[in-house]
DNA sequence: ATCAGTAATGCTCAAAAAGAGCATATCCTG
DNA sequence: CAGGATATGCTCTTTTTGAGCATTACTGAT
């Protein structure tokens, strides 16, 4: 390349330290969980992650390598999620302003189907709604997001007000405070305005400041780092995927009832579906099939066990359960 | 973190060159180009690229310094694409296997409205489709299109019988040759069936092979490293965003008649639009207003000049031309 | 001045998809 | 056998999409 070096930046090219942090999903019993890994420095629960290092081929194959050894899960499905490498994209400024050896991590989304051999002793499964407690619209709207609500609305007041309307206008569109309707893939974004309002943990403590009082459900379980920012990329990323990509049987079981399905879909979009059209979808579709088996344990009529057809290319058309992908419009 | 090294990486851990890459696009009277930069050694044609250093406050600031630098193109609306550490995802191995300091590089993809500054004198716009011919299809499929339908398929009686199905399915998948419809979207995965079946120039050069004869066409004007499937990467991504987020506007001078934006969206997805359904299109999202002005250079009956509407969020929820994305489906 | 050419605009219509529910079929429990 | 709980099948209405026909308003040539 033959170009002049930037202006600001006279110094010579730097290398960097690069971590690899993995989100890794799997659904049990309708409740989707976050794979993650007990630390001792602090004492706290992390994503598993670690550096990447001459000895890996490939990024993703380190990946699965810092996996597999903090928490004996081998991943399945990955997909890249995003490369963080400054703290926060919206308000702040650099991960690590002072050091010259910055970091930047790349976190993958993996997904599997949970019951997985034994994991490692300090590996477990945190539940994604006890980390994002106002997600969780299933049953009605949490009262963890009434009181969220509340609390980002004070907060505008705190504003100047040339910032409050653009602020304001954020908030009806994250958290859905006027007309606009709910929209679960803006996870990331409701998280980015907590952090913003200063309402989560991390906020703080990414600068070295004690957390003031906040609402526990608020706070969350608290991961380390900027982990909790992360877990959101991988929500809403697997949130937008599912309407598209088939992803969704990477995490089912072999056999499984449409109702299981369902339940599946539910957990991880965060939202209720209408069964009878949730199953016209699955049809048209046709990316299932009858085993043949019924399923006996469902507490009313039984149902019948369905299967993955193995035909269908995980990179199909319009396959996933396009809950809100549609056809292809004005395009002619 | 407490957690056991990777099994099969047992040095410290190691730093690495991380390099920013950009994708820029423009669009002028109806074409797509990317910035590129002439490099010297060796001759030819990059994507503007230079490495992180540390000061760089953030990623996104250190692409858009090495950007200006290399081109005098000051960037608008940025947005990350994909982190590349591995040559090719699908089928090869590492970037740089033997060298103990590997390069990531993080791609972002860039909008800016054409009629910018002039430029530094070793940068120049480049046509997407002197770049990838196959992907125009405006005005019908190409004839670069059915021919690489046919060496696609030939090179499928060269794979083992096995494999073969497969990836005869990927082909009908992506170069629309059964009856699945073109998906625009498919950019990269053309691109990399391509790289697979040895059909442009890269998968040769890329290991320091010389490159077999192969159709002009294809060749397409060569850029450096793997720089043309960064770009692959950026119009696929574009082709998708622009239906559901008003991203198209970046592109756009301050006024403009709605025929020049349908042209605009033709240009980046690369097929016609039907234009009264294009109009509906716009006019439901509300997302323009008549600035008063009229063209009268149309040719025919002058057209109204628009503007965009301020009070747009760029992250509205639905804005984009929603070319494909619908409304919230089988999600009750 | 009129006619022809070329777009920009306005509307209409039919097909497909999405949202909601009603009605039935089956199995389990008490 | 009645009641409870699902699984499944179908219907009906509202929107969204895909395609065209018809009209309007300028420019240029006869």
């Amino acid at each position: 390349m033959a170009a002049a070096p930037p202006p600001s930046s006279v110094e010579a090219e730097s290398r960097v330290r690069v971590d690899l942090t993995a989100v890794v999903v799997a659904v049990d019993a309708g409740e989707p969980y976050f794979l993650t890994v007990n630390t001792e420095t602090p004492p706290g629960v992390a994503l598993p992650s670690g550096p990447l290092v001459p000895g890996h081929h490939t990024l993703q194959a380190g990946l699965r390598e810092w996996v597999e050894a903090q928490t004996k899960c081998r991943l399945g499905y990955i997909e890249q999620l995003y490369t963080f490498g400054d703290r926060i994209a919206i308000l702040t400024v650099d991960r690590d302003p002072a050091d010259e050896h910055r970091a930047i991590s790349i976190a993958y989304l993996a997904l599997v189907s949970m019951p997985a051999e034994r994991l490692e002793a300090q590996a477990r499964w945190t539940s994604w709604y006890s980390l994002f407690p106002w997600e969780d619209q299933r049953n009605g709207e949490p009262e963890a997001l009434r009181r969220l609500r509340r609390q980002l609305l004070d907060h505008s007041q705190t504003l100047p007000p040339a910032r409050r309307n653009s602020w304001l206008e954020r908030l009806e569109l994250t958290y859905a405070t006027g007309r606009l309707p709910w929209d679960e893939e803006r996870t990331l974004e409701r998280y980015e305005l907590l952090y913003g309002a200063g309402l989560v943990a991390e906020a703080y403590t990414d600068r070295g400041k004690p957390a003031p009082d906040l609402p526990p459900l608020i706070h969350g379980v608290p991961l380390a780092a900027d982990h909790r920012r992360i877990a959101a990329t991988g929500i809403s990323r697997l949130r937008a995927k599912i309407k598209y990509r088939p992803v969704l049987f990477e995490l089912m079981p072999p056999e499984f009832t449409l109702s299981q399905l369902q339940k599946t879909a539910e957990a991880l979009s965060g939202i209720a579906l209408h069964k009878q059209n949730f199953r016209r979808l699955v049809e048209a579709q046709n990316l299932v099939e009858e085993t043949g088996g019924i399923a006996t344990d469902t507490g009313g009529r039984p149902a019948k066990l369905m299967r993955f057809r193995e035909d269908v290319l995980l990179e199909r058309p319009s396959p996933g359960l396009r809950v809100g992908a549609g056809r292809r419009m004005g395009l002619a």
